[in-house]
DNA sequence: AGAAGGACCAGTGGTCCGTA
DNA sequence: AGAAGGACCAGTGGTCCGTA
């Protein structure tokens, strides 16, 4: 289980009070398997999401109409007509580069999530180590994030994060130059 | 071969005259390999735009950007920018699946070209011919054209056209129909 | 009449930034 | 301050329809 427990909160649920629809409780660092606040955390939400897909791309093949291959938005909006009012596109794509570093290595994944979690970090500076673990893999297949992503099922219905990809770019490029300047025999500059 | 001669028109290249843009030429109904007034005719067109796509993903890869996967807005533009002036997207949509039934099958292709010729037909009844056999020829795939387009290299880079995946569905829809009334063991109703 | 293609439009991918 | 997500925007897929 990708960052916590069970059901999507409930804080919007009572809506008898007149309230305006609260919003989630922000997503924390967790280890993996731990319950926080009984509902569930970021990466279980990437997850649920491929179901999501799966459902819109039954109903799509049996009406023969054009069939996502993406989570695109008819998906997200699928999700929320289904009542899963916890997931929006920009949170979610903001995560996608943790739920792929679970997706391609999980020990690594939980390794990270218990370490930030001692440290006492917050949801920001784990995401950011995301970014790096992700990219030190990619580094034996040339950085070529495209690929790892196509790769992997549950990771190849997720459009690659622009800033992941520049990430993976500059690394590339760095690795390039250097081996070309301590006349290795990489590309020419 | 895909459907006449050599190199586009040129009936756009004297602007000294002070006239506007010609059209092209319309396209004719030609036996493979056959040359009219010296030009390409529409399928040759085709298989040129799969040229300008290898050079937009090349690009693109390069530049460590989001690299296209289908025949898109982008490539269309390029190929423009390259000076293809006979080239432009809603002509080309149009004559997606003649396109698709020479990939799958030049020798039908062939056949169907050199029948439409002989009967004097214009193009848009050989384009309609042509739907009518590539529908045919994914009748033993359960009339998924999606599958098929996408396990071809040379097609799986178009999208579907949306007559041709209307024409699948209703093709299959008849025949669970009638295999299901017949006593057959289809889907039921 | 039959066909080429400019130009439009609804809905997309992408993410900023006013909000809590 | 750190984070959730409504709402916007440039450029897309799709193709109509005024044009030649």
């Amino acid at each position: 289980n990708g960052g916590g427990g069970e059901q999507p909160s409930r804080a919007l649920a009572k809506r008898g009070g007149g309230r305006k629809r609260q919003r989630e409780h922000p997503f924390i660092v967790t280890e993996a398997g731990e319950v926080v606040r009984g509902k569930n955390n970021g990466l279980d939400y990437l997850f649920h999401l491929y179901k999501f897909l799966t459902q819109v791309q039954k109903i799509a093949k049996k009406r023969g109409e054009k069939c996502p291959t993406k989570m695109t938005n008819k998906v997200f909006r699928y999700a929320k007509e289904e009542g899963a009012n916890h997931i929006n596109k920009p949170k979610m794509r903001h995560y996608v580069h943790c739920y792929a570093l679970r997706c391609l290595d999980e020990e690594r994944s939980n390794a990270l999530r218990r370490e930030c979690k001692l440290r006492g970090q917050n949801i920001g500076a784990w995401m950011q180590a995301c970014y790096r673990s992700v990219v030190e893999i990619t580094a034996p297949r040339g950085w070529d994030i495209d690929a790892i992503f196509g790769e992997h099922p549950q990771l190849s219905v997720w459009y690659v994060p622009t800033k992941l990809r520049q990430l993976c770019h500059a690394e590339r490029n760095n690795a390039t130059a250097s081996s070309s300047a301590s006349g290795g025999k990489g590309t020419a500059a």
